[in-house]
DNA sequence: TTCGAATAGTACGATGTCGTATTATATGCA
DNA sequence: TGCATATAATACGACATCGTACTATTCGAA
């Protein structure tokens, strides 16, 4: 009865949101919209949809979130020009600033999570994760081509 | 600025919600039901407090939960002889029923995961889970005593 | 080119989750 | 024992998320 990949990965979870639940707080955010900083940080600028899909919101509920955080001029959304049906989502000025200190506190667990951790069991932990990926076959962010990212 | 370790378990668990979508769906669960029902199947009966903290809901959330579960008869909540401000939860016999039908997709995603990876790589991945949970320190489901154990 | 089907995003009412205050019980200490 | 403090769970109003319907745009095939 003991599932020994979905029990601990829903374990471990848990635990890094409640680790980071603190340090978020006192930047002001709550742990998904710094994780969705951290998104937009690193592949951001991208559509609305792409977004939904990564996180496992609705498109309807990132409406509501993407309209909280650029009242609060941390992201914008601009026209696609690739696709006029489409919106792009990135971070402002302040945004980016804001990721940033986001983004202590998670380096520094990775850091400490990668201190204990070894060359082989790292080879290990990822062919788990290529497994679950593999088997689930649920593709979250597409690939992108060369020529949608540099216009994009 | 990409994540090892925290980036590949959020897209684990995302990729793992979706796959189990359908099939929750057709039983007429959603996954944090299902999910309530394996956790109840294999440690319950237990108290309101500790499912809530498994979980990361709140408990006025968990009030909600759990009366739409029993409503439809799937969970019942019991007086803690060990602590009466306390209730305990536990699967009816039409929630045991149910749980074993949501183990079934369950345990074949569990099933082809593992096909998948070796006894080095199962090693290596509870490495990362176990440094995961040394480093972020957060127990989420408490050690019960035997004593507790055996009258609970 | 044109038309039907698919897709991106939003609006809005329904539902779920949360934060705070409250009640009841337990624990620790004078 | 008596009392202050902590803890388990709930009630209820506030807010976030969701499902559905809708508009605008794109894609593909006739």
């Amino acid at each position: 009865m003991a599932l020994h990949f979905l029990s601990p990965i829903h374990r471990a979870s848990r635990q890094i949101t409640l680790y980071l639940e603190a340090p978020m707080a006192e930047l002001g955010v709550r742990a998904s919209e710094a994780h969705l900083l951290g998104y937009l940080g690193a592949y951001g600028p991208c559509p609305v949809g792409e977004v939904a899909r990564v996180f496992g919101w609705k498109k309807s509920t990132l409406t509501s979130v993407l309209d909280r955080l650029e009242e609060r001029g941390i992201v914008e959304r601009t026209l696609n020009p690739n696709d006029r049906r489409s919106l792009l989502v990135e971070l402002s000025a302040i945004g980016r600033e804001l990721a940033e200190r986001v983004y202590e506190p998670v380096g520094e667990l990775e850091r400490l999570i990668a201190e204990r951790i070894g060359d082989a069991d790292l080879a290990g932990f990822r062919n788990v994760m290529a497994a679950i990926d593999a088997v689930t076959a649920v593709e979250v962010r597409p690939e992108r081509t060369k020529s949608q990212k540099e216009t994009a």
